[in-house]
DNA sequence: TGGGGTTAT
DNA sequence: ATAACCC
């Protein structure tokens, strides 16, 4: 099991301690299946991550389900986009993110399968979570002793076996090695691995070697690899907006960011920004690794060319609500606040959507997840309050999406365990002398496993 | 562009 | 409530 005790700690507010040991052992899980963790170290300020990247994962699920679509060119359609497609379709010209119509012209033989619904992705998502946490437990027990790497060394460097950071990096490859192959002999799922001292260079290196290959950056190639991004905005923390303020300034590549007057890059960006990505076009990340735990939200939403009357909109809200309603219901968590979510027509507006929220009344959380139906009629009532104070119901409108959004998640009192209460158990012993809230990692034996 | 998710302000 | 980021 995991020991996370605060040895000898006067000090109540010391929150960094407790963030990095428990950062030590956490692995962070998300839909679309993306998994960091830091090797258990002594020394802090020599971390190994190892950062796991599952291949095209909605795509494998398909090929899962139905493995007739295993050797076909195969996309997975979200209304009429291709949202991902597997390496078949690839080969043949295929990309995320392409319109329906435009990847059947590339490739006719394409096969479509519909992925709007998210419940099976899901499902696998948590499987992948629970299996990298109980690998996670064990790897401290486990020996790891024999110095040879596993995949390839990004550039081709050679290993210094008398440096110890190689050797640390090293093994994160064969743990990265390890894990890779139990998600594939366990859920057979494929993904590619990258094993770097940092965050950013973790999930950079990952994707050198694309399908189901893994890579470990040495630090002496640390700026081979920042440099071999075309662009700013390929570095993971530089988004959108970012980038467009970078290019009028002028900024495009890796090292116009890298020897740009700081000075100027907190005026437009602000300080926290600027010296955030300044030091990312370096290399430099020393953000932890926070386990994720489980979803702090749950949101359904549908996205269509055209909802302008209260009647259809309340049809649509019902339907997301139904199916949220079940999935809080198996989580087995408590939602104290809803939100409704609009997007409005408009012809040229990028990210253009409003919501308002609410308490849900107490009296309907206590229903929730009794199984007791009635709790939908109190839920429709609230959601369309909230929806007419949005949208002016007497005058026209236009909506081309709607989600439903439950948050403010609370553990019930009772006893009854949900499915992902596994993953966190309140800590008595740090809540009882702390006064604050907080958790540790439950204990995991390894017959579970 | 889809159907999600997070944190900061 | 919005805006930025992530996949």
């Amino acid at each position: 099991g995991v020991e996370l005790e605060e040895e000898g700690c006067g000090n109540e507010e010391d929150d960094e301690a407790w963030a990095m040991e428990l950062s030590d052992v956490g692995a962070a899980g998300s839909l679309q299946g993306v998994h960091d963790q830091v090797l258990p170290t002594q020394n802090s300020s020599t971390r190994v991550i190892v950062h796991v990247d599952l291949d095209c994962f909605y795509a494998q699920v398909e090929m899962i389900s139905n493995p007739e679509l295993k050797d076909k060119p195969l996309g997975v359609q979200q209304k009429y986009l291709v949202v991902t497609c597997n390496y078949e379709a690839r080969k043949l010209g295929v990309k995320k993110l392409m319109n329906v119509r435009v990847a059947k012209e590339k490739c006719p033989q394409l096969v479509l399968v519909n992925g709007e619904d998210l419940t099976r992705y899901r499902e696998m998502s948590y499987k992948v979570t629970e299996m990298v946490e109980k690998r996670l437990q064990q790897l401290q027990s486990d020996e790891l002793s024999a110095m040879t790497v596993s995949g390839h060394v990004y550039n081709n460097q050679s290993i210094n076996l008398h440096d110890i950071l190689h050797i640390r990096l090293l093994v994160g490859s064969q743990i990265a090695a390890e894990m890779r192959e139990a998600m594939y002999n366990r859920l057979g799922l494929t993904g590619c691995a990258g094993v770097a001292s940092n965050k950013l260079l973790a999930k950079l290196v990952s994707g050198v070697f694309k399908p189901n290959q893994q890579t470990v950056l040495l630090p002496e190639s640390c700026q081979h690899l920042i440099h071999s991004l075309n662009h700013i905005k390929e570095i993971p923390g530089i988004g959108y907006k970012t980038t467009k303020c970078l290019e009028a300034l002028g900024i495009t590549s890796v090292h116009d960011l890298q020897t740009f007057s700081s000075k100027i890059l907190e005026k437009e960006l602000g300080i926290l920004v600027a010296q955030r990505i300044l030091k990312l076009s370096f290399g430099e990340d020393n953000s932890p690794v926070i386990p994720s735990g489980p979803p702090q939200s749950f949101s359904e939403e549908d996205s269509f060319k055209k909802c302008s009357s209260e009647v259809e909109a309340k049809k649509r809200i019902e339907e997301l609500l139904a199916s949220l309603l079940n999935r809080v219901c198996r989580d087995g968590r408590k939602p104290h606040t809803v939100r409704l979510i609009i997007r409005r027509y408009s012809s040229e507006k990028h990210y253009g959507r409003e919501s308002r929220q609410c308490p849900i009344p107490s009296h309907v959380i206590q229903k929730l997840g009794t199984g007791n139906y009635d709790v939908m009629t109190p839920m429709v009532e609230i959601l369309m309050k909230l929806f007419r104070n949005m949208v002016n119901v007497k005058m026209p409108f236009h909506l081309t999406l709607l989600s439903v959004c439950f948050c403010n998640l609370k553990a019930l009192n009772t006893a009854k365990k949900g499915p992902m209460d596994y993953y966190l158990t309140p800590s008595l012993t740090t809540a009882s002398h702390s006064g604050k809230r907080s958790f540790k990692m439950k204990d995991t034996h390894m017959e579970d496993f």
